[in-house]
DNA sequence: TATTGTTATACTCTATAACTATA
DNA sequence: TATAGTTATAGAGTATAACAATA
């Protein structure tokens, strides 16, 4: 016989209170990501790096040259979304925009030295950042997570 | 010696081109996340079931009885940001708010008739609609992303 | 006609602070 | 004093639609 449970009031015909959202992906991918994002302001913010320009930061620094359109694209957002982003790290000095001779409609993105200096200490503080935080999964845990984590994205939506 | 690559415009030191966000959790728990919530909304929108008022209507049809505090400490969402999701649901007659004599200032949450049977119903499409946007993981893979995703959350923020 | 960057606008989600009625 | 529910407000983040310049 099954003992009585002490979850508080558990109801009807659920094998675990509760479970129903606990066995979603969609719930469990959110509420992780509120917490390493939390974790990611914490030890970003008073640097001003929301994650939104730091991973545009990230991009223009491995890609120099590149352009909004693209950028817009590998982030997975609207180019409208992407000015005020590039306006603050331009604003901070951290990329220049550049015209383009052969396609004057567009701008080469490319980090000015501080831009690249700031992106590198920036970087190594989520790596250690993300490292503390996730110490309770082994590396291969991690790995093993991120390689499932792509294979979602690579669902292309 | 190392062949040249021909990724677009790949830059400086790194091993891979891009590979910075690639290797953050963060970066794929937001994409990933992103690719599932919005196949989400695709499903259940049509009925006005968006993400957070799902969630809430999850947790009173399973904890008939609970209060709002509680409900938004499970959810880890503030007590202000629950209100509009319970008007939502209680004006569209799928719970109720009812006081609760030996302590007036709470009142309990419990779910009508109609409530638990639109729950059910948009539990199952939920349910049908990660396991076709999931078909390629494997029953294991899916095992052990939640796994690993739920050890994330144990870190309790 | 199509595309780049841009502006204007609105909507979702969430947090903070303060109020009220109770305890 | 402290807590439950509430309101007001503001700030991210994102999307849609339209526009000017250019292709």
């Amino acid at each position: 016989m099954a003992a009585q449970r002490k979850i508080p009031t558990p109801s009807d015909d659920e094998q675990r209170a509760g479970a129903d959202l606990e066995d979603l992906v969609g719930y469990n991918l959110k509420r992780a990501y509120v917490i390493v994002s939390a974790d990611f302001r914490r030890t970003l913010g008073m640097d001003g790096f929301g994650p939104r320009v730091f991973s545009a930061l990230s991009l223009v620094v491995q890609y120099p040259n590149i352009t909004q359109s693209e950028l817009a694209r590998m982030l997975g957002i609207e180019r409208s979304g992407l000015v005020a982003i590039i306006d603050e790290l331009e604003g901070r000095k951290l990329l220049k925009r550049i015209p383009v001779p052969r396609d004057r409609r567009v701008q080469a993105l490319i980090p000015t030295d501080e831009g690249r200096a700031a992106y590198a200490r920036a970087r190594d503080a989520v790596r250690a950042h993300e490292a503390a935080l996730l110490s309770d999964l082994t590396a291969e845990e991690r790995e093993t997570l991120l390689t499932l984590l792509r294979k979602i994205r690579q669902t292309e939506d």
